[in-house]
DNA sequence: CCATTCTAACTGTGATCACAGTCGTTGACG
DNA sequence: CGTCAACGACTGTGATCACAGTTAGAATGG
C-alpha cells in the first residue's frame, strides 16, 4: 500500500535525466555568460564537479556542440568558441531578423498584464544599471525578450533565437558586465513596451532590432578597444 | 619507415568519428525522407543495423533529438514527430523567412557559372518529374537550394535551414513522392535561377517564398485527402 | 466474451573500463 | 643556447554491463 503509495509520488518527482539536467544547466551558463570565449570544458573535470560519472556530462556536452554552442574537434577538448567578428557579426544578424519576426507575431497575442510586466521589467532594469547589479539585469533581459518572443507562438522559432542566445551569450554578457550601458539604451525596453500595448508590431519588431543592433555597436567598440594592445 | 608512412596516411585518411558519421547518415535521410511521421529510432537496432556497438548511436541519437528532429521521452524510444498542423505551419513559415533571407544575402555573391549550375539543376528536375524519378528530384531539390544557401556566406542561417528541412523532410518527402507535381512549380525554378542571373534580389527572394508556400499548400491537400478517411 | 493482471521483451540511462589520439613539458643532444 | 625527441598527463571515443521504467501480449479472472 505504501510502496505503491511511493512509486505513484516517485513517479510524480521523477527528476529529468541527469543528462538533461547537465545539458540546460551549461546552456544557461552559456546564455548568462558564466563562460568565456575559449574556455574549456572538459567532460571529466565537469563530471568530477557535478559528482557524476562521465556518461551523462558526454551526452550533454555533445548535443551542446552539436546545437554549434560549443567547439568540438576529435579527442580535444570542447570549449567555447574564440571571438571572430565574422561569426558574431553573422550571428547578431540573424538574431535581429528572428527577434524581428517573432515580435511582430507576438505583439497581436500578449495581453494587458503581460505588458505590464514587461514594463515593470523595463523599469527595473534601469534601477539594476543604476545600481550596477549587471547580473540581476542579464536576467530580466532574457526574461523581458523571451516572454515577448514565447508569446509569437511558434515553437520552433522560440528555440532558434535561445540557441542564438547561448551562442552570443559568452561575447555579450561579457560586455555588459564590464561597461557602462548608455542612457538611450536603457529606454529602449520601456518604448518597446510601450508600441506593444499600443499594438503597433512593425514599430515593436524595429526597436527589438535596434536593441540588438545597439548591442553590437557597444560590442564593437569592446572588442576594438581590446584589440588595442600591441 | 613504412610504420611512419603508415602513420602519416592513416592520419589523412583517419575517419570521422563513428558517432558523427551515424548522426549526418541519419539526418541525411530524414532530410531525403527515408523516415516517415512516427517512425521508431531505437538505440539498440540501429546499432545492429550499422554493426557498431549502441555508444556511437546513442550520441548520435541524443543529438539528433536535442536538434529537435526526433522526439525524446524518457525511456522511451526516439522516433520522428508525428504530424501536427500547428507544428508544421510554424516550420514552413519559418522555413519562408529564413531562405527568403539567405536568398537576399546570396543573390549578389553567386558567381555566373554558379548560376549555369542552377539552370541546369532546374532544367535537369523538371525532367526528372517527367520521367517519374522522384528520388533524384529530391536530391537535386537539396542542391538547387542550398547552393544558394551556402552564398549567403553565413554559417549560422546555413546551418538554421537545414535543420528545417530535416524537420520537414518526413513530411514533404513523402509528398513528393506520391504526388503529381503541378507544372507552374516546376517553372518556379528556373524562374529563380533567372532572377538571380539578374540580380534582382528581392524577386528571387519573393519566388524563394513561393517555392516553400507552394510546398505547403500541396502538403496541406495530401492531409486533406489523407485524412478523408473515417 | 470482455476486462484485468501479470509477465516478458523491449526501451533509454548511468557507470566503468580500455584505447588511441593530442599537447605541453621535460630531457638529452647537437 | 637552441632544437628536437620522448615521456607523461591529459583529451574524447567505443564497448560492455547493470538497472529501471515502458509497453504490448498472453494468461487469468470475472
Amino acid at each position: 500500500m505504501t510502496s505503491s503509495a511511493n512509486k505513484k509520488l516517485s513517479k510524480k518527482v521523477a527528476q529529468a535525466p541527469l543528462n538533461n539536467r547537465i545539458y540546460q544547466s551549461v546552456k544557461w551558463s552559456l546564455i548568462i555568460g558564466e563562460y568565456f570565449p575559449g574556455s574549456v570544458l572538459s567532460i571529466r573535470s565537469l563530471a568530477k564537479k557535478m559528482g557524476t560519472s562521465t556518461m551523462p556530462v558526454r551526452e550533454a556536452l555533445a548535443r551542446l556542440a552539436s546545437e554549434r554552442l560549443l567547439l568540438s574537434s576529435v579527442k580535444r577538448s570542447y570549449k567555447v568558441a574564440e571571438l571572430d567578428s565574422k561569426r558574431v557579426a553573422d550571428q547578431f544578424f540573424l538574431r535581429a531578423r528572428l527577434e524581428g519576426i517573432a515580435t511582430e507575431l507576438a505583439v497581436p497575442n500578449l495581453t494587458a498584464t503581460q505588458i505590464d510586466e514587461l514594463e515593470t521589467l523595463a523599469h527595473m532594469m534601469v534601477r539594476d544599471i543604476e545600481n550596477g547589479s549587471n547580473e540581476n539585469y542579464i536576467v530580466r533581459n532574457y526574461n523581458f525578450h523571451f516572454s515577448i518572443y514565447a508569446a509569437s507562438q511558434n515553437e520552433e522559432l522560440f528555440w532558434s533565437i535561445e540557441r542564438l542566445w547561448a551562442q552570443t551569450g559568452p561575447y555579450l554578457a561579457q560586455v555588459v558586465r564590464s561597461q557602462e550601458m548608455p542612457d538611450e539604451w536603457q529606454v529602449l525596453h520601456t518604448e518597446i513596451a510601450k508600441s506593444i500595448r499600443a499594438r503597433n508590431a512593425d514599430k515593436a519588431a524595429r526597436l527589438i532590432e535596434k536593441d540588438i543592433s545597439w548591442g553590437v555597436s557597444i560590442f564593437a567598440a569592446y572588442t576594438d578597444s581590446a584589440h588595442t594592445k600591441p
